[in-house]
DNA sequence: CTGGCTGCAAATCTTTTGCATCCTG
DNA sequence: CAGGATGCAAAAGATTTGCAGCCAG
């Protein structure tokens, strides 16, 4: 808690409980995934405000925003620099420490000033290898009615 | 209109305009932006039909879908493995050449099997950096009305 | 105390889907 | 001619916004 007196931002219970859940969390979890969990325990809170909080803990540079799943935006509590594991089967999305420096050659550059890279690997995970019938994310929505 | 033809897949004169105007097209499209510009030859074109054929091209491997811009899907039809400059102002995405090639040490994949890798190199581009008061993506919806 | 939050509902945006009709192969 | 594709409208998701009441600082 005293770690976030800095913020310049209040301190409410709900972020405080965003803020938690986020921490040292591995997950790159949605609004949706934090509201789902956060809900048990705060029945009150309501997923716009997990997205406000989201919203403005991006701001303030708690959280990273990730453009890696096309469906829906993910928050990485980790702001350090580093890399992403993207399994193609299930989208499970794990980090993976900064790879080399890469840079472009000035000639490619096309007049960027270039502040930081993001690399994703793209691949199966180990859970979606061994299971040789491809459950995948498609598995997930399969409700048997 | 020939190399298509192996697609396997109805080419309807809705999907030849895509395709076209897909071709050598390096800004990155969303589907709305397809949208927008064939709307004025196709006037009959509908949304859902750029959405749906979009979908289709994709499985084909004509296009690729792209996780770049959290807020909306972009498409690219340079399939053949590049990586991306990303204007952190202007939202702008300008193809990169395929760096070198980067590989996690073993250790470090946590099971997964890395199929490709995409680098997301973000900046300033040359535009924004010369505006001095940062016009940006705002200024893009500013409407004098 | 007070302005910045919250919760709720409604609005907005992006993308998908159902269905009748159409047209490519 | 038949099945896949289109257009339209409506549905489904994701995210934002307006507003009245609340509470952290």
């Amino acid at each position: 808690m005293e770690k976030f007196r800095h913020l310049g931002i209040k301190l409410t219970p709900q972020r405080l409980a965003i803020l938690h859940y986020l921490e040292g969390n591995k997950d790159h979890p949605s609004a949706e995934d934090i509201y789902r969990v956060l809900r048990k325990r705060f029945p009150t809170m309501s997923l716009a405000t997990v997205y406000n909080a989201l919203s403005t803990l991006k701001e303030k540079g708690c959280v990273l925003e990730l453009a890696v799943d096309p469906e829906r935006k993910r928050y990485d509590p980790d702001t350090r620099h580093h890399d992403h594991l993207i399994c193609k089967s299930c989208r499970r999305i794990v980090d993976a420490p900064d790879a080399i420096k890469i840079d472009l050659p000035e000639s490619a550059k096309q007049g960027f000033t270039i502040v930081e890279s993001h690399v994703e690997y793209y691949g199966i995970c180990f859970k979606c290898k061994t299971r040789k019938d491809k459950p995948t994310k498609e598995a997930v929505h399969v409700r048997r009615s």
